[in-house]
DNA sequence: TATAGTTTATCAAACGTTTGCACACAGCTG
DNA sequence: CAGCTGTGTGCAAACGTTTGATAAACTATA
C-alpha cells in the first residue's frame, strides 16, 4: 500500500516518550495545558527522533493545507516574476508554500489549473488579464481568490495605480512641447491596457495635445520594433509605452529607423523592469509589483480564514515616476 | 473541526449511486474491475454532484503527494524563469503541482525551504550553486533530489555543457585576431563559473593567445559596468563573460568609457537570455535551460518511483552559440 | 475521611481516501 | 447436484493527524 517507508509519525515519538499519541500532538499545538515537564522530555525525544508531523495527514484533518497557489498568464515577464518573487517570500514567512501555474495565457489551462488549486489551496491569487468574468466568478465560489491588476465587483483585488503617475508623465512631456503624443497598446482585452489607454488619452487631450492611437500589440519586444515605424509615420514626438518591454521594443526599432531617442522621439514605458539594460535609460513607473503581492498575499489569507470576517475590497498601490535619459523635449522644426 | 464546509466526498456519490464507497472509488482507479453499466452509473452521478476527489486524503494514504519542489537561488534571473517556467509546463502534462522556492542564495531559507518540501513532495529539483555538498547530500536522503548545474557524486545532475560552445567562441576570437582575452567571473563558489573559467582558459592558452582573469562578481549587471574599466586598463580586446546579465553591465560600462563595442572590445555572453534587448545585439551561447528543465523533470519523477529503479547520472544538455553583433575583429594598431 | 475542584494525560472518533480480502451469484463441468 | 471458476461488489482496516469527552491523580476544603 504505502511504498515509501514511512517516516516517524506521532506514534513513533509516543511510545519512545512512553506518553500517548494525542499528549505528543498536544505538545505541539497545546503545550500550555500539559505539564512543563512532559512537554520538556516529549521535545528532546521529538527532536531526537527528527520528528516532523505529516502535513498531509494534518491537511485531512484540518480541512485544508497550507497552500496558496499563484496563476499568472506568463512567469518569464520580469513584472510576474517580481510578483510572484514577493508572493512567495511573503508565504515563506507564514510557513505557507506556493504553487505556480503558467497559464501561457490560455483560458482552458487557466480554468484547469484553478480547479486544481482549489481543493489543494487556501486561496488563489490571480493574475488572469484576459479571462472572462463569469470564468473568475464560478472559480471565486470553490476558493477565496484574489485578483491581480483585474478589478471584478464583490471581488477583491489588488492593482498598481498609475493613474496620477501617467498624468504626471503627460504633462511634463506636454510642458516639454510636445504636441503630438502616442500611446502604444499592449493587449486590448488587457484591463491595465484599457486604463491606460484611457488615462493617456485624457491627460492628454485636457493639455490641448493630440493623441496618436497606434494599432493593439501583444507587448512582445518584437511588436515595439515593428511599431516604431507607425509612430514616425504619424508623426508622434512621443510615445507612451503599454510597457517596459514594448518600450524597449520601440527604441530598438527607432535605431533601426535611424532616429535618436530622446532626441527625434521620446519613449516612456512602465512597470520599471528593465533597469538600466536599455539605451539610453527608459523613463518608466515603478509598478511596485513586490508591494501588490505583499498586499494580496495578506488579503488572501485573510480572506480564507472564515473567522475574519473580511470583505471584498479593492485596493490600488500608488506608483511613481522614474525619470530617465529616454525623454527630451521634441526636436524645433 | 472542520472549518470549511467539505465538499461532495465518495460517500456522497455512493449514497445517490446507491453502490459502496469502494465501487466509486474503484471507478475512478480500477475501472476495468467493474460492470460497464455500474461505471457508467457511477460517473453520471459523480459528473452531476460535481465530485472531485480530495488530494490530501489521497495523498495520506498513497503515501506521497503529486507534488514536486523546485528551489532556485533567484527567481528574477531570466535563467531561472525560463527554467521555472518549463519544469511548470511538464509537470503539468502530468497532473503535478509545483511549489516554487526563492531562496535569495541564503543557505539557512535553502535548508528550510528543502527539509518542508521533503514532507511534502515527490523531490526537489535544486538549483543551489554555492551550497555545501555535505548539505547537498543530508537533503538528498530524505527526498528524491535532482541538481541542476551542479554535479554532486552519487546524485542525479542536470546541466548546460556549453564546453564546447566556449571553444568555439574562443577559437573564433582567436581567429579573428583577438590575442589577449579576458573572462569576466561570475560567483567564484558557483559550479559553473569555475568550469567556464578553466574551459576558457584552456582554451585560449590553447590557441597561443593570453588570457586576462578579472576580479570575482556576483553577477549583477553592475558588476559588468565597473568591470568594463579593468578590461581597458588590463588591455584586453575581448571579454568572455559568466552570463548575459554581466555581459549588458560590461557593454553599458564601455559606453561611458567611450570605447565602442564590438569595434575596440568584443564581447560575448552566456545563456542567450536577453534576446535582442542589449544594443550591440550580444553574442552569447544559448543555455537551453527550458530543455534542462524538462529533462530535470523527467529524471525526478522517474528517481521518486522506487519501481522504476533508475540509478544517479549526470546528464549535459548541449549548447550552440548565437552570434550577434557584440563580436569583431579587434582594432589593428 | 469524604467531597469537590483542578490539573494532566488518555481514549476514541473523525478527516476522505485506497485496497486486500471475503462474499454472493452466475455459468460451467463432471 | 456438488464442485469449480470467474465476475462484480461490499466490508473494514489503514494512512497520521486533531480534539472533545473522559478518566486518573493530586490538592485543597469541609
Amino acid at each position: 500500500m504505502n511504498r515509501r517507508p514511512s517516516r516517524t509519525k506521532l506514534a513513533d515519538v509516543a511510545a519512545e516518550a512512553g506518553v500517548s499519541i494525542s499528549t505528543v500532538s498536544r505538545v505541539f499545538s497545546n503545550p500550555e495545558r500539559l505539564s512543563p515537564e512532559t512537554v520538556r522530555n516529549v521535545r528532546e525525544v521529538a527532536m531526537r527522533l527528527r520528528f516532523t508531523p505529516n502535513p498531509m495527514a494534518r491537511a485531512l484533518i484540518m480541512g485544508d493545507a497550507p497552500y496558496l497557489g499563484v496563476v499568472v498568464p506568463d512567469i518569464s515577464n520580469p513584472y510576474m516574476t517580481t510578483l510572484l518573487k514577493a508572493a512567495q517570500s511573503s508565504s515563506r514567512r507564514r510557513g505557507i508554500g506556493v504553487f505556480v501555474a503558467d497559464t501561457d495565457d490560455a483560458t482552458e489551462v487557466e480554468r484547469s489549473m484553478c480547479e486544481q488549486f482549489a481543493r489543494q489551496t487556501r486561496g488563489i491569487l490571480l493574475c488572469a488579464p484576459r479571462m472572462s468574468v463569469s470564468h473568475i466568478r464560478e472559480i471565486a465560489e470553490m476558493v477565496p481568490v484574489v485578483l491581480v491588476n483585474r478589478p471584478v465587483d464583490g471581488l477583491t483585488c489588488v492593482y498598481t495605480d498609475s493613474t496620477s503617475s501617467i498624468g504626471e508623465l503627460v504633462d511634463r512631456l506636454c510642458d516639454l512641447g510636445h504636441e503630438k503624443i502616442a500611446y502604444l497598446p499592449g493587449p486590448t482585452s488587457s484591463w491595465a491596457n484599457k486604463v491606460r489607454t484611457r488615462t493617456v488619452a485624457d491627460r492628454v487631450r485636457k493639455r490641448g495635445a493630440s493623441v496618436v492611437k497606434l494599432g493593439a500589440t501583444s507587448a512582445r519586444h518584437e511588436d515595439g520594433v515593428k511599431a516604431a515605424r507607425e509612430v514616425s509615420e504619424q508623426g508622434a514626438s512621443a510615445v507612451v509605452a503599454f510597457d517596459d518591454v514594448l518600450a524597449a521594443g520601440l527604441i530598438e526599432g527607432f535605431r533601426q529607423l535611424n532616429l535618436s531617442v530622446p532626441h527625434d522621439v521620446s519613449v516612456v514605458g512602465h512597470d520599471n523592469v528593465l533597469a538600466g539594460l536599455v539605451q539610453p535609460g527608459l523613463t518608466t513607473i515603478e509598478g511596485r509589483s513586490a508591494r501588490v503581492a505583499q498586499l494580496a498575499v495578506d488579503r488572501l489569507l485573510a480572506e480564507s480564514d472564515p473567522d475574519a470576517g473580511t470583505e471584498p475590497e479593492h485596493l490600488g498601490v500608488g506608483t511613481e515616476v522614474v525619470w530617465r535619459a529616454s525623454v527630451a523635449e521634441p526636436r524645433r522644426e
